[in-house]
DNA sequence: GTTCTAAGTTCAGTGCCCGAACGATTAGCC
DNA sequence: GGCTAATCGTTCGGGCACTGAACTTAGAAC
C-alpha cells in the first residue's frame, strides 16, 4: 500500500483508507462474502465493515449479489462480490508488429480485445502513437457503449520503462529511445486526472499471469518470456519487483557461455542467442535463417509439430535451449531466491520439452533446490497476456488502495 | 512499516504507531532537530509532535540535547537526537574461525567489541551454541555495567537462513545443517520475549554498509563480499531483499565460464572459482594452494604488497578476478537493476585493482549502463561490518517502528 | 406460531490528530 | 531598559473513525 513507505501523516482518514483497501482484499479473496463475514477475516466491528461497505458500493467497486444460499438458522447474509460494472481497466500493448487493446473489468473479465497488425518498427514514433490514440479512443468508445467508467489506462512497451517517471529508455526492437509515454498519451488523449501506466511487456505479462493465470496461489514466481528477446518479470509476495528504477528483469544477456556465438550487444554466449526464439527455430532447422522472419505463431506451429512427431534435430535444439535457460536463470534464482519458474510468452507452448533439461539444470546449480526443488510451470496465459496484464494493473491499483477512485467518484 | 503487508485493521492505535515512526525517522535524518522542525518535516502539527516526541523521549528513545544554538530571534528549539543511553543492540557473529559480539547504540557507536577467534568447524553444533550463549552474556553484562538496556540479539551466521523462521538451512563452511540458531539461543539464554534476529552475515555486512558507512545517500546497492566464498546482499530502498525465503544472494556460483574449472558444486566455471580469494591468491603466486590456507589476513597483506609494488603476475590475477566478478554481476544486476555496486569484505581492499576490470565489464554487459553508468565504490567497514549489521538490524526494527519497543519500555 | 440464531444497523464512547490560541524565550532596536 | 517581532512548545475544543453493545431484521427449526 502506498501510504507507508512514502513518509507522510497519518490522521483518522489514513485509518478509513487503510480499512477500505482490506474490506475490499477481503471480498477479492473470496467473492461472494457478507459484511459479518469480512468482519470475522478482517478482524473489523461490523459496524465499521458495513460503513466501508457502503461506501465501496456507492462508488461501484463493490456490488451485493443477493441473499447467500447458506444452510442452518439464522438471517442470510447479503453476499459481497466486486462489481462487473465497476471500473474497468483499458490496455493497450504496443507490439513490434501489432496494437492491443482491451478492457478488463474487475472480476478479471476481458471485454472487447482489439488486436490490429501492423509494423510499428518502421513507422516514426508520433505515427505510432497516433495509432496508440486512435486504438485507445475506440476503447474508450467501447466502454462508454457498455456503460462502464474507465479506471485508468496502462500502456505495455517493449522496452525499459523508468519505474519513477513513466519514460521510455529504450526500445531495441522498435527502435524507440527516451519517450515520454505516460505524457504522449496523456496529451494527445486529453485523459485529465485519469491514471496512466507505463510498463515493461513482459513485467505486464507476469503479472496477468498472477492476477488471472490459471496456477491458484501462484504469489512468488520469475516469468520468463521467450519472444524475440527473453525477458523476465520478478514476482515477489504478489507484487512485482522492478529493482531500484524499474530497468530489473534484462536477463536476456546473462552470460551462458563465454565461448559461445557472438551477440549484438557485443559479448559472447548470452542467453539470448542460445535460448531465444529465434536460435531455436534455426537449430531445431524450422528457419533457416536467411530472409525477413515469417511471423513467429507459424514458425512455432511447424516446431511444436516436429517435437510432438519426435524429430530428433527439433528435440535437440529445445533441450539445448533448456541447459542454456537453467544456467541463466539459475544465477537469477540464486540471487533473489524465487521458488517458481513460470514460462511464458513462445516458451508455455514448449514447455513440455523444455521442461526436463531446464529442471536438470535448475536442480543442479540452484544452491536452495538441495532442500526446496524450484517448481517450473507453463504459463497458462497465451499472447494476451501483456494486453490483460497493463488493464489489470491499472485495476490493481484501485484494488489495492480504492480511497483515490473513491473521491474522484463519490462527492466530498 | 510492518503493520501494512499485514492485513491488520487499522485504528487510531495504528496511527499512532505510524506517526511515532514518521517522528523518530525524522529526527534519525536529521539529528538535533526540534520538536517545531519535526512538525515542518513530517507535516504533523505540532501539538501531535510533542505528544509523540514526550513518548518517545519517556521510553528512552529520544533524548534532548538542549537549546539549539541557532542565529535569528525568536525562542530556540530543543534540540532532539537518538539517546545513547537508549536501547543498545547486541550483535553476535558466528564465523569460521572466530566469534564477535558487540554492543551499538542509537546512534551507530560501537561498544564492547569482543572478538574470540577459535575454531568453529572442528566443533560440534552444541559446542558452538555454548560459546555464542557465553558470549552473548557477556554482552549483555557490558551493557548492565555501563546501564543500558538491550533491544534485542542480532546473529549473523555464514550460511542460508530461512526469513520466515530464523532456521538456518546450510553453513557450508560451518558444516551446518538446519539448526534453529534462533531457538537455540531464546532458549540457552531464556531471553523471553526480546526480539532476536538471524541473518547471514554478507546480508548484514550490507546492512552496515547502509547504516554506518562512508557513503552517505547510499540506498541501493549491491554489496558483492569475497571471503572464502562469495556471498552478495542487495539493498533497495534502504531494506534488504532477501527474496522470498530469504536465500538470496547466493551469486558465488554463477556461471561465467562454462568450460573453466570444476567447482565443488559440480559445474564448471562458476564465479566463486574464478574470482574467490582462494582463486586469486593463487593465481597471484601467494599461495601454492596445497596445505592448510594461512591466516587469509596475512596473505591478503602479502598481495596488497605485490599489487602494490605493481607485481606483474598478482595485477593479471586480479584483473581476471575482476572481469569474472563483472560478468556475474552484471547478471545479478541486469535481472534486478540496482544502479550501485560496494565492494566488501576482502574485495574492499583490492578495490583499486578490481576495479578497472570490473568497470570495463558493466559498462558493456549491463544493459541501463547505457544511460547510467553502474557506480562502483569500496565498503568502508572492515571485517566488523557483519557484527555491527547484526547489532544495527535490531535497532533498526525498533527505529523503523518504535511502538513494540516503547510499549515495553512504558506501562500502558 | 414460537423460538432461536445470525446479519446488519444505530448509537454513545474513546482515542487521536488538528487548528487556533496562548505562554515562553530570544534577538534587534530605540 | 523596555518594546517589538519572531519562533518554540503547550493547552484546549472540535472532528473523525473505530468499537462494543443494544437493537432490528430475517430466516430456519420445532
Amino acid at each position: 500500500m502506498a501510504l507507508v513507505n512514502q513518509p507522510r501523516p497519518a490522521g483518522q482518514h489514513t485509518v478509513r483508507r487503510h480499512n477500505s483497501a482490506l474490506v475490499l482484499g477481503a471480498v477479492v479473496e473470496s467473492p461472494g462474502m457478507s459484511r459479518a463475514g469480512v468482519a470475522a477475516r478482517t478482524g473489523l466491528a461490523k459496524a465499521t465493515v458495513s460503513s466501508l461497505v457502503d461506501r465501496l458500493v456507492a462508488a461501484g467497486l463493490l456490488a451485493e449479489t443477493g441473499p447467500q444460499a447458506r444452510s442452518g438458522r439464522g438471517r442470510r447474509g447479503t453476499g459481497l462480490s466486486l462489481s462487473p460494472s465497476g471500473p474497468h481497466g483499458l490496455g493497450v500493448e504496443i507490439g513490434v508488429d501489432y496494437l492491443a487493446t482491451c478492457l478488463v473489468d474487475l472480476t478479471g473479465e476481458v471485454h472487447a480485445l482489439r488486436i490490429r497488425p501492423g509494423d510499428n518498427r518502421a513507422a516514426s514514433v508520433a505515427r505510432v502513437l497516433a495509432r496508440v490514440t486512435r486504438a485507445v479512443r475506440t476503447a474508450f468508445a467501447d466502454a462508454q457503449r457498455r456503460g462502464v467508467p474507465v479506471g485508468g489506462v496502462g500502456v505495455a512497451v517493449p522496452g525499459l520503462v523508468e519505474a519513477a517517471t513513466g519514460l521510455l529508455r529504450v526500445a531495441p526492437n522498435l527502435g524507440w529511445r527516451d519517450v515520454d509515454v505516460r505524457a504522449e498519451v496523456r496529451r494527445r488523449l486529453g485523459l485529465g486526472d485519469l491514471p496512466v501506466l507505463v510498463g515493461n511487456e513482459a513485467d505486464f505479462a507476469a503479472l496477468a499471469e498472477l492476477w488471472c493465470g490459471g496456477h491458484p496461489d501462484l504469489r512468488d514466481f520469475l516469468h520468463v518470456s521467450g519472444e524475440i528477446g527473453i525477458g523476465a518479470g520478478l514476482v515477489v509476495d504478489g507484487t512485482l519487483f522492478r529493482g531500484v528504477r524499474g530497468f530489473g528483469g534484462e536477463i536476456g544477456h546473462v552470460c551462458v557461455d563465454p565461448v559461445g556465438p557472438e551477440c549484438a550487444c557485443g559479448a559472447r554466449g548470452c542467453l539470448e542467442r542460445l535460448a531465444g526464439q529465434e536460435w531455436i527455430l534455426r537449430a531445431a532447422g524450422v528457419w533457416d535463417g536467411v530472409g525477413p522472419l515469417r511471423p513467429p505463431a507459424a514458425l512455432l506451429d511447424e516446431l511444436v509439430d516436429r517435437l510432438t512427431a519426435e524429430d530428433g534435430r527439433a528435440l535437440r535444439a529445445v533441450r539445448g535451449a533448456g541447459r542454456s535457460l537453467g544456467i541463466g536463470v539459475s544465477a537469477v534464482l540464486n540471487a533473489v531466491d524465487v521458488p517458481t519458474v513460470v514460462l511464458g510468452g513462445s516458451y508455455a507452448r514448449l514447455e513440455r520439452w523444455l521442461r526436463p533439461s531446464l529442471q536438470n539444470e535448475l536442480d543442479r546449480r540452484v544452491v536452495s533446490a538441495a532442500w526446496s526443488r524450484v517448481e517450473v510451470l507453463g504459463a497458462t496465459l497465451g499472447t494476451e497476456a501483456a494486453v490483460r496484464g497493463a488493464a489489470g494493473a491499472v485495476l490493481h491499483e484501485i484494488i489495492i488502495d480504492p480511497d483515490p477512485y473513491v473521491s474522484t467518484v463519490l462527492p466530498g
